[in-house]
DNA sequence: TCGGTCACTTTCATTATGGAAGCGACTCTA
DNA sequence: TAGAGTCGCTTCCATAATGAAAGTGACCGA
């Protein structure tokens, strides 16, 4: 991946896709969240072929979202343990997760998220710290920061655009959104 | 990218990255989420090859994360618009937006998150719906679901050995977890 | 009529990935 | 104590994915 807009290296996830932006990384931060720690656990769990996983692990290791531990020396093996960085990726897959089990559901159920102590489920979702309340992504926008360049302008500029037109699901109240969808439904079966 | 553990067709996380595994992907829904409708507006805001982002616009449209809406015959042109399925992946971008800043800092700042409506900054974080309350992703943990396979019970158990070791940063007490909020909060205002 | 734009498609060199085999230092079993 | 097995890799190679560049056909505006 080669991106080369201006407004990129200031957005926070283009940056972040530089980390973690492949599959692998991903399954493998997943597999370390759940308790992996060894090179043959990882592989077990993933499926991987070891060359892609010892470059993963390397890449990971140097963006540090891991950390080699030496376990034994002679000949010197480690684990990988998630550092502090790697850990903050837990809602990035704990979304992830969610958005799997809603839109790409199976018949069978497999996995079931639970409050660690009282085994209730969990339904991870959005919530903004400043206002103390759940967050609809449709209230969200972008501004410009102190820095912004004209690339940056112009994307806060076609986000303002495309909300004030009410181009997106939730950019309108949740009644009208229901009857948005219904209408949808019912123009999807016609178009069939 | 080709996963062979018998428990990963059940595991959501997984399931999600058939669809979104890959940078492209995402930041095509980032710039659809900021109102980008068009080949050329995809093109120029992502520095993509052509052919490569014409490969993903046809991947994304039959996985449903698109749909194309012609806006003039002869010759025939489309524009991609966000479904539902796109839309609802808001929180995953969010989430990766609010790691990329935390984790990858630079000097400027281009962008910051903001209420549509009154302009003022927000802060995304995990929230569990079924309990109204924040939600740290160390208290989450999995559970086997009615279907699980044995590999599913193998990665449920040494979950539940990790968290019982208090392998992660936040499987700590909630009073200690607070606190540690709180100093963070502090030096988060001292950093600035 | 001429250049420019838009939304692609095609071609081809470069790079990433997956599969398989090998390896060195153990450990476990007979 | 010989032999087999395990662990954590590395190396090699065929195949697949990607990026750069050039080409295309229908329009549009001067």
């Amino acid at each position: 991946m080669k991106v080369t807009d201006d407004s990129s290296p200031l957005c926070p996830v283009a940056r972040a896709l530089t980390c973690v932006g492949d599959s692998w990384t991903l399954l493998i931060l997943r597999d370390a969240m759940q308790g992996a720690r060894r090179f043959d656990e990882f592989q077990r769990g993933l499926g991987i072929a070891s060359s892609m996983l010892t470059r993963r692990l390397e890449r990971m290791v140097s963006n540090e979202l891991l950390e080699k531990r030496c376990y034994q020396r002679h000949p010197p093996r480690h684990e990988y343990h998630l550092t502090a960085k790697g850990h903050d990726l837990a809602p990035v897959i704990l979304t992830l997760y969610r958005w799997g089990e809603q839109h790409l559901p199976i018949e069978a159920s497999g996995f079931q998220l639970v409050d660690r102590r009282t085994l209730d489920p969990v339904e991870p979702i959005l919530y903004d710290r400043c206002h103390d309340r759940p967050l609809s992504p449709g209230d969200v926008c972008l501004a410009p920061g102190p820095d912004a360049n004209p690339a940056v302008h112009a994307r806060v500029e076609r986000m303002r655009n495309a909300l004030g037109r009410g181009d997106f699901p939730d950019s309108q109240p949740a009644a009208a959104r229901a009857d948005c969808r219904a209408a949808m439904a019912a123009s999807d079966s016609i178009n069939e």
